[in-house]
DNA sequence: AAACAGGCCTAAA
DNA sequence: TTTAGGCCTGTT
């Protein structure tokens, strides 16, 4: 039970379970979200979201309880029970997914704008993270609107019309490579409404991927990621080298995807992470010795 | 310094 | 239908 309560200009959620800041931001399935002395602080939803954690309670800078009913509590899927999905994996206690799920207990699939989240993977393509970031960060200082919050200026991600009025030269500008040609066509398939975005909530998770792979530069992959983090397909279930990875090392015989069930992509995220950043650390235990 | 990074495209069997 | 190279760029 999620009680909600005003501290000065703040708001304090205690009772959330299944949700840390850190293992939802870093995650992997946003790159807009930093970390400064413990809050994670983004644009999302054209407005900035400053959010931490202390004695085991939330707390989210700056926000009324109506801005939080209106856009975070959906946002951060804060009105979804994690618990039970989570339970439901956790269960497979026998399998890597169990001890996937209990290390990546506190992530949460956020439910961010999709035109940004479509746009954001075919960035991510054969690409690293910092870098990922870097050429995101340009493109909303150069083209997003600027929102200002405590003296600090800050950009929202520029829509797909203002994307689609740029030249090619201008996004290369942005070092972004050989992917410029493909965020340019996404950008004017989707003003065009080549792509209608608005259409995807109507279709079935696989009729959305093959719709969206109609983009130059959008193949499975990004289309699952822009599915399952912009688009709300909660069984989209994207393969990337590190759940490759992870079904090669642990289901040799193959995984069966649909009997995950709906909220597959959760699963998926889940092994990722443990894959992904378990890897990572111990890689750091390793220098530290 | 060569390989690699959270894929996809194109050409060729 | 599957497979091999190439691709922008920045880092190690």
């Amino acid at each position: 039970m999620i009680s909600i309560t005003a501290r000065g200009e703040d708001l304090v959620l205690s009772g959330v379970s299944c949700f840390s800041p850190r293992q939802t931001f870093d995650c992997g399935q946003c790159f807009r979200f930093e970390e400064k002395d413990g809050v994670f602080e983004g644009v999302a939803k054209g407005k900035l979201l400053r959010i931490g954690e202390a004695d085991g309670e939330l707390i989210i800078y700056g926000c009324t309880e109506e801005e939080f009913r209106d856009t975070w509590e959906s946002f951060l899927s804060l009105d979804t029970d994690y618990d039970a999905i989570f339970a439901e994996y956790a269960a497979e206690s026998a399998s890597v997914l169990g001890r996937a799920a209990e290390y990546g207990r506190g992530i949460r699939i956020l439910r961010q704008d999709g035109w940004e989240a479509l746009c954001s993977f075919i960035i991510s393509q054969n690409n690293n993270i910092p870098r990922i970031k870097k050429i995101i960060n340009a493109l909303c200082e150069s083209y997003g609107k600027p929102i200002e919050s405590n003296g600090t200026v800050y950009h929202t991600f520029p829509s797909a019309e203002r994307i689609a009025a740029l030249s090619l030269d201008q996004l290369y500008a942005l070092r972004m490579g050989f992917r410029a040609k493909y965020v340019h066509d996404a950008a004017r398939k989707v003003v065009d409404k080549e792509i209608d975005l608005d259409l995807i909530a109507d279709m079935s998770t696989e009729d959305a991927c093959r719709y969206l792979c109609r983009i130059h530069g959008v193949g499975p992959k990004v289309a699952s990621c822009a599915l399952l983090f912009g688009f709300e397909k909660t069984d989209a279930f994207p393969i990337d080298v590190w759940v490759k990875r992870v079904l090669a090392k642990y289901y040799p015989d193959g995984l069966d995807i649909a009997c995950l069930g709906k909220h597959a992509g959760l699963a998926q995220q889940y092994l990722f992470y443990y894959e992904r950043y378990l890897g990572d650390n111990e890689k750091k235990q390793e220098k530290r010795n």
